[in-house]
RNA sequence: GCGGAAAUAGCUCAGUUGGUAGAGCACGACCUUGCCAAGGUCGGGGUCGCGAGUUCGAGUCUCGUUUUCCGCUCCA
């Protein structure tokens, strides 16, 4: 497929120009891991600005935190992720699919309700040719028979699912008779759990140890800290706070080179809003949250949303911004109502009173909260996905290009000279010393003028600017630009004031601005 | 985790029925040139993913193992 050749190019692209290597590689590599290179690390960085002086700097009711990745292992216990991270899977032996064991039993009760439904059909149309009491009375007898299987299978799977117990819910796929739906056998393995949180242990000694966990999202850090901000910060409702991290996940199959891996760093906003307001929260952050990947200039076709028909049990409301990679459409960003559940859960679980006191109406309530949580690594892979271009130019020849934003590009100009003699060298290293503490500059003489111009479209350099014997003469340079390779000649003196407006952020957050 | 395919220089790959490890690009030095991947000379770089086995001899055959890709599966 042309879709996955171009992911196949892409992905080599990002090794060979230093982007990201794979992890450990001299070793052969760690799966599902990966390193940040020397110019991925500048566009993720500059990815984690945009994202946070977007909201931090452009919202004087959110700031923004730095949470630790242990924390205590009850906060895991309250947020639900100790149970619900460990999806009960059963394996067929003939068909080699896997499932989950709750999804096949839920299968089943649905299957009844099936059944059911096609005898009230069924007997509605013969009751509306003739009606026959007895008739009546069996149809009514059977659909009573199988709300009672129904039911009683409901209760006991949902006995089963509460205590998590993998023998029972084999038994319950043994008992209901239930099939693969592929290969039609019950060649069934035992039910297996697997824990997608990474453990390891605090305390040095095997008796002081305790269990502990890489955090798997960064977002219980900021509800755990929801309090010390709100009093410390005298914050009111409505108020966000905002963290950039790094979270672990234990992933059965971690794939698709960056898309999914097991340890991956996520930039979440927590908005603590009223009660009974967050469903307008939730429209309005999933507005701006949209604004925010469009406002990049990649076209609106190229994002949709989810919304989720099926919400977590926290939810009340679930959206994601999926971006067309080339191997379709795919979340990058979750936008989620997620109620009261996580405070609630987290005063229940440590006993402390972490309510809000709204000096306006004079009551203490829970807030709800709507979360924006989005990959970095999901925002970097659509970022090089989109940017990445092949073009061929007039003379046949093809040109590799990476388009990105000016504002996002690892290095904003590049600075060269046309010899390595007669003082062009010189004067292109004033140049930068000039210029580097301003942005990102970068100086090459080595090969010929074309083929440095190209090493820079391959990083993605948005301006490269040559020295001349004229340079020397009349402190005038060639400017080159990366998307369309004209040139203008300009004077030294101009060059910051062409340049830096460009490639700042600033430009980019100004539009955001309604 | 299951099934299929693959792994040789930094990258892309060649390597015949088992017989001394190659090319192009990239990299370094020098010469020539100078505005869109230029030419020349010389040079550095590989335990052929790893470990066993068969063999006089394994990049090549067999088994195991690791990693990657594709499909299944999963995804707060």
């Amino acid at each position: 497929m042309a879709q996955e050749d171009v992911f196949k190019k892409i992905v080599s692209h990002c090794k060979e120009y230093g982007f990201v290597f794979p992890s450990s590689d001299i070793y052969d590599g760690l799966g599902a891991v990966y390193d940040y290179g020397q110019n991925g690390v500048e566009l993720k960085n500059n990815i984690k600005q945009y994202w946070w002086q977007s909201m931090v700097l452009l919202h004087a009711n959110i700031v923004g935190i730095d949470s630790s990745i242990f924390m205590h292992p009850t906060i895991w216990k309250a947020s639900g992720h100790v149970d619900a991270f460990n999806d009960p899977l059963i394996d067929n032996r003939d068909s080699k699919k896997r499932y989950r064991a709750d999804v096949l039993i839920e299968d089943a009760i649905g299957k009844y309700e099936e059944k059911i439904a096609k005898e009230v059909a069924k007997a509605a149309k013969r009751f509306g040719e003739s009606f026959d009491k007895e008739q009546f009375c069996s149809t009514n007898a059977r659909v009573l028979e199988i709300q009672e299987k129904r039911d009683k299978l409901h209760e006991r799977y949902s006995k089963e699912m509460n205590a998590m117990n993998l023998e029972g819910l084999k038994q319950i796929i043994e008992d209901e008779e239930i099939v693969c739906p592929i290969s039609g056998t019950r060649n069934w393995t035992d039910v297996r759990q697997f824990n997608l949180m990474f453990k390891t242990e605090v305390g040095s000694t095997a008796e002081g140890a305790s269990t502990i966990y890489l955090r798997p999202e960064t977002a219980q850090g900021i509800f755990v800290n929801y309090l010390n901000v709100q009093k410390t910060g005298r914050m009111k409702i409505p108020f966000g706070i905002a963290q950039i991290g790094k979270a672990f996940r234990n992933e059965i199959v971690a794939r698709q080179f960056i898309f999914r891996m097991r340890e991956f760093e996520q930039m979440e906003m927590q908005y603590f809003v009223k009660p009974g307001t967050e469903l307008e929260w939730f429209k309005e952050w999933k507005q701006a949250r949209m604004q925010w990947h469009q406002n990049l200039g990649f076209g609106a076709e190229n994002y949709r949303f989810h919304d989720h028909e099926k919400l977590a049990h926290y939810a009340n409301a679930a959206t994601d911004i999926e971006f067309h990679m080339p191997f379709g459409f795919k979340e990058v960003e979750g936008v989620h109502s997620r109620t009261d559940f996580d405070l609630k859960q987290h005063e229940q679980f440590s006993g402390r009173s972490i309510k809000y006191f709204d000096p306006e109406s004079n009551e203490s309530y829970t807030p709800y909260v709507i979360e924006t949580s989005i990959g970095v690594d999901r925002m970097f892979l659509s970022i090089m996905c989109h940017s990445f271009c092949e073009e061929k130019l007039e003379n046949g020849e093809t040109r590799v290009v990476l388009r990105l934003p000016a504002a996002l590009a690892p290095v904003k100009l590049a600075v060269m000279p046309l010899m390595k003699k007669d003082g062009m060298p010189e004067k292109a290293c004033e140049i930068i010393d000039e210029l580097k503490f301003h942005f990102n500059c970068k100086y090459d003489e080595k090969d010929s003028i074309g083929k440095r111009y190209r090493r820079q479209d391959a990083i993605g350099t948005p301006y490269c600017v040559t020295v001349d014997q004229d340079s020397i003469k009349d402190n005038t340079v060639t400017i080159r630009f990366r998307d369309t390779m004209e040139q203008e000649r300009v004077n030294i003196s101009e060059l910051r004031s062409i340049i830096e407006d460009k490639v700042s952020l600033t430009s980019l957050l100004k539009n955001l601005k309604k």
